[in-house]
RNA sequence: GCACCCGUAGCUCAGCUGGAUAGAGCGCUGCCCUCCGAAGGCAGAGGCCAGGGGUUCGAAUCCCUUCGGGUGCGCCA
């Protein structure tokens, strides 16, 4: 297979067709059926050719209000293969268009889009089917029910969460609940590193702690963890042990230290986890596919595809290493699929490479059945991408797609200057120390606020600030206000259950501002399918402090012009009202709840 | 040397997988509370989307190339 034929197959998200006559609320999703409804009525008249590929129509928000409510680009995309010009085709949809009570308007611009206006009705019914729908409102049937593995974190168990972990764990956790909220079935999973040297340092760093809890004093040398979170293994080690240990040569200890340690961080890291809210589905062990013959099995179905071949590579052109020796090792052919260097699978000892049980717990996820996976790796492990995406296209004979995100670094602030980190000074940020001093809903959404490869700034300061400069609480003072409206709703008498909202009269809802605002509340089933497309999260926490900021700048309004405020002398009005700003606070929380954040009912 | 990521306002960053006159926050200038939470809002100034080619109705977005920054490059995971 081909590099281009991998990238062909680099989402399953892409080749996903819109699911027809799906139930949930999405404007532009039965704005562009309309329009595909009247391209189909045109080639049926006549004035079109049959069998005109549609795919490629798409309606969207202008970024001018002076366009309309919505444009789309039918016209253009369908002018060549009709022989048209983008006018006329762009004309004649128009005539049909406004002919439908939810167009008002329906005129051709520029090059050939075509921009509609909607009548407030329209808006009014997305009000309504936000307030319907509530928590579930922008839910997705996109995914189909697809198996979709996420795995992220899979930090060494070898010491606690530092906070370079926190952004993956984040982002990871927020990918899967906007997956699942788009229709894919989810499992979250977390690789545990236990079968290399690290472990067994880990297990050496142990044993000293060991023997200084049976009052010997502790000799960390020179490459072993140094740190005090051993402490308590060690005299877990004592409690379980007593003093058998001691004075016993390595080859006696070591296994069962070393099982013993990583249980213990294992737990550890999954307190940890806990933390931020982020609970796994699965945990897979890197050691368990050693001594089961699985490694070798996943190995020999490359082999029996011609992929394992004993070969010698070339040194790295620029940079020879000082040690460099031809040597003849076991490689997989990974140039087949699109990558650089065939890479080697066994070290000339004899034993595997790192990349052999990846390999092998890579084939073990893609026979458990899932439609695609998902890596999340650090970005300083973008160089092991290709290799692990031509692993996976082998082995699932290109059936499986792997997206692999890579996660920046996050650079840390405190008291408006960079935060130097070191294991040695003791400066060491660990999970617990970011989300103990920040709180994992603020960490949460802080961690989402750049793209994924993208380094972000958290700043200790700031994101506790109570400020517009905080999108944090930017986003969770608009909440704040949807509520406090509903109080003084309730107190004046208005009926404003959900329920009661979404049963009234809303032809109240008429001035642009509040369509508008509807309007941004209308893009959010859209906003999410495209995020859950890409496996962006980030764009549902933008999108959130977009409608944060509409909302904030229509709440002003009411300063200026009394009839823009949402409480008014009569209760039919005001409940049309109150109904827009409740739909604003039911997107928030869904958009929050995309993203595992708490939203906030009070600040005060 | 090669590969991957990045380069957008003074600063930090979005930008709908190709749409119309490129956006937001900070900072700067000037405004708005007898009024639902001013912990907010409005307005102004600020751009060769790193440079150059190409693809097409149309490019910040896709392709090629140059420059600049980051990451990685056989027996560490």
């Amino acid at each position: 297979m081909s590099a281009a034929a991998i990238d062909a197959r680099a989402g399953l998200w892409h080749r996903l067709s819109y699911p027809t006559g799906q139930p949930m609320m999405n404007l532009f999703a039965d704005i562009r059926s309309l329009v595909i409804e009247a391209v189909a009525a045109l080639a049926s008249a006549g004035t079109l050719p049959p069998g005109l590929d549609t795919a490629a129509i798409t309606v969207e928000p202008p970024r001018d209000p002076a366009h309309g409510d919505m444009a789309t680009n039918a016209a253009m995309v369908l002018a060549k293969p009709a022989g048209l010009s983008p006018r006329a085709i762009a004309e004649a949809l128009a005539e049909r268009l406004a002919s439908d009570p939810r167009v008002t308007g329906a005129e051709v611009a520029g090059p050939g889009f075509l921009n509609l206006r909607l009548a407030p009705v329209v808006w009014q019914r997305v009000v309504r089917a936000a307030l319907r729908e509530g928590a579930g409102y922008g839910r997705s049937t996109l995914g189909q029910g697809a198996r979709v593995n996420v795995e992220f974190v899979s930090a060494n168990p070898t010491g606690p969460m530092h906070v370079g972990h926190v952004r993956g764990a984040v982002f990871g956790d927020a990918l899967a609940r906007l997956l699942a909220f788009t229709g894919h079935d989810v499992t979250r999973e977390y690789y545990i590193n236990d079968g290399g040297a690290q472990v067994d340092v880990l297990a050496r760093s142990a044993y000293e702690r060991y023997r200084e809890a049976n009052g010997l004093s502790p000799e960390i040398r020179e490459g072993l963890y140094p740190g005090d979170y051993l402490i308590p293994v060690g005299a877990a080690l004592k409690a379980k042990y007593g003093d058998s240990l001691l004075d016993k040569g390595e080859q006696y200890w070591l296994a069962e230290v070393r099982e013993f340690a990583t249980g213990m961080m294992m737990a550890m890291i999954r307190e940890d986890l806990a933390l931020l809210g982020v609970t796994m589905d699965i945990y897979s062990s890197e050691k368990a596919l050693y001594g089961t013959g699985r490694i070798e099995a996943a190995i020999d179905t490359l082999r029996g595809m011609g992929l394992i071949y004993e070969g010698v590579l070339e040194p790295p052109k620029g940079k020879t290493p000082e040690d460099w020796e031809p040597r003849e090792q076991t490689l997989f052919r990974s140039t087949a699929f699109g990558d650089d260097v065939d890479r080697p699978v066994q070290k000339s000892d004899g034993g595997w490479t790192y990349f052999a049980p990846d390999i092998a717990y890579h084939y073990d996820k893609v026979t458990r059945g899932y439609d695609a996976l998902i890596d999340i790796f650090g970005a300083d492990h973008g160089g092991y991408v290709k290799r692990m995406k031509a692993a996976v296209a082998a082995l699932s004979g290109g059936r499986v797609p792997l997206d692999i995100k890579l996660i920046q670094l996050v650079k840390l602030w405190k008291n408006g200057e960079p935060f130097k980190m070191s294991k040695r000074a003791g400066t060491f940020v660990t999970l617990r120390d970011v989300v103990e001093q920040a709180g994992a809903d603020v960490t949460r959404f802080v961690m989402l606020t750049r793209k994924n490869d993208a380094t972000l700034d958290f700043d200790f300061d700031k994101v506790l600030e109570q400020s517009k400069d905080n999108p944090v609480f930017y986003v969770q003072y608009a909440h704040a206000r949807v509520n406090s409206v509903l109080r003084r709703a309730a107190e004046a008498g208005i009926a404003c259950d959900d329920a009661s909202l979404a049963g009234a009269d809303l032809s109240g809802l008429s001035h642009p501002a509040e369509l508008a605002l509807a309007g941004k509340i209308a893009e959010f089933p859209r906003l999410v399918e495209i995020a859950a497309r890409s496996n962006e999260p980030h764009r549902v926490a933008f999108y959130l402090y977009e409608l944060a900021s509409e909302f904030h700048g229509l709440w002003n309004r009411g300063n200026d012009d009394a009839s823009l405020r949402f409480i008014q002398g009569d209760s039919a009005t005001s409940q049309a009202k109150i109904a827009l700003v409740r739909a604003v606070g039911v997107v928030i929380a869904a958009g929050l709840g995309i993203l595992g954040v708490t939203p906030v009912e009070e600040m005060r």
